[in-house]
DNA sequence: ACAATTCTAGACGATCAGTCTATAAATAAC
DNA sequence: GTTATTTATAGACTGATCGTCTAGAATTGT
């Protein structure tokens, strides 16, 4: 005899407020997302968290072994993201690939303006305040930023088969200055409250490459 | 009846371990400078500072109004040591004005290494962790970023005098763009345990200076 | 009815910034 | 030399908040 209705049902306790599944664990990295992005991981109590996704406190450590686990978990996921943010744009054949970078910069700088100059990234700020420290998030942030570099990296290479920089480029060198940079001007853009920092660091760039 | 030898003392209770006067207050900004800058403002809890110098509790209400008082302070002594710290080099006359900007990049790497990358810059990491959200701290840390720009600036300014530098090169605009980038480096630096960003940064930076 | 599974509820001890009262140790005034 | 004033120490205490854990509630499967 099958129930239809509720055969793809798992047995258990339901998860609170109608949230399905792994819906409460998703509800929770995002929460989290925002809260850390915001005022960093030391300073985010679990508490509030929790109260954003009205989920109670005895069920975080039914989704996380404990904090920490949690905090690689939302970089895992904001790097994910981030990453599709950022091919959305690199990869996108609508425009020639320098264009492309520079549609991300303005993307992001978008993104700082929405949320009034207050989260930046949450790789950036994770990195600053426990990139020296743990030995899991170090591990997971130096991934983010070398696969950021090199996506970067390629799309600057197909910039120079476009003819858009010269053929001797250093393109691995130049991403990677790209992004050290780039954190540093979100990082300023995030004290003065406005995108001059962006704004300025984008147009350097832009002037120091080596056209052909 | 002048006492010669106590006359420049104050009335009171001497501090404790023979620290004079003023001593106490500043030994507790520099063990807040080193514990601020390696673990967090808000990660970094009093007793901890205090026990580093062998301070009471008591005392510190004494010294400080509060922490957010206490953090102030330490802010506006790192500025300060960071102020000299960079004429030492900038100002430097034995050396033509770009030597200058790179002997301080080289001391400042030094530094790094020196404390195993866990440091970095306590306006940097301050910035990172409570620029977006206290206003006090906000003030105090454009404030040093702003003054640092001007001391480059002026730098780049020689160096333009001594035939270093094109003549059309808006050294303003070139500071600020090196301290973006810069501290966005020391960033990348804590997180790969090397100089490698700091070296890549520099490399770079000098080489899109616009050469007479 | 009973086991298995999933999620919740809230107690728990540790630690936090901050406060308070008491007092010790020095100088200054008389 | 006694007393007043000033400066600094001492550390127990509070209330809030932290991350963690254990017991049990709510569901499905047998």
């Amino acid at each position: 005899m099958t129930n239809i209705s509720a055969s793809k049902r798992k047995p258990g306790r339901p998860a609170k407020g109608g949230l399905e599944f792994g819906d409460t664990r998703e509800a929770l990295l995002r929460s989290g997302t925002e809260l850390l992005t915001e005022k960093g991981f030391n300073s985010t109590g679990l508490d509030e968290i929790l109260k954003r996704v009205n989920v109670p406190k005895g069920s975080f450590y039914h989704y996380f072994k404990n904090k920490e686990a949690y905090g690689c978990a939302v970089i895992d996921n904001y790097s994910q993201y981030f990453i599709k943010k950022l091919n959305s744009h690199l990869l996108n054949e609508e425009h020639p690939a320098l264009d492309r970078l520079q549609a991300f910069m303005q993307d992001a700088m978008q993104g700082m303006e929405k949320y009034d100059y207050k989260r930046g990234c949450l790789i950036g700020n994770m990195t600053q305040e426990l990139g020296s420290t743990n030995a899991c998030y170090r591990d997971k942030l130096s991934k983010a930023f070398a696969i950021w570099q090199s996506l970067v990296a390629d799309c600057l290479e197909l910039a120079k088969q476009q003819g858009a920089l010269a053929k001797d480029t250093d393109s691995t060198l130049l991403a990677d200055f790209f992004w050290i940079g780039w954190e540093g001007a979100v990082m300023r853009s995030k004290l003065s409250r406005d995108n001059k920092p962006l704004e300025l660091f984008s147009a350097q760039f832009f002037q120091l490459l080596p056209k052909p």
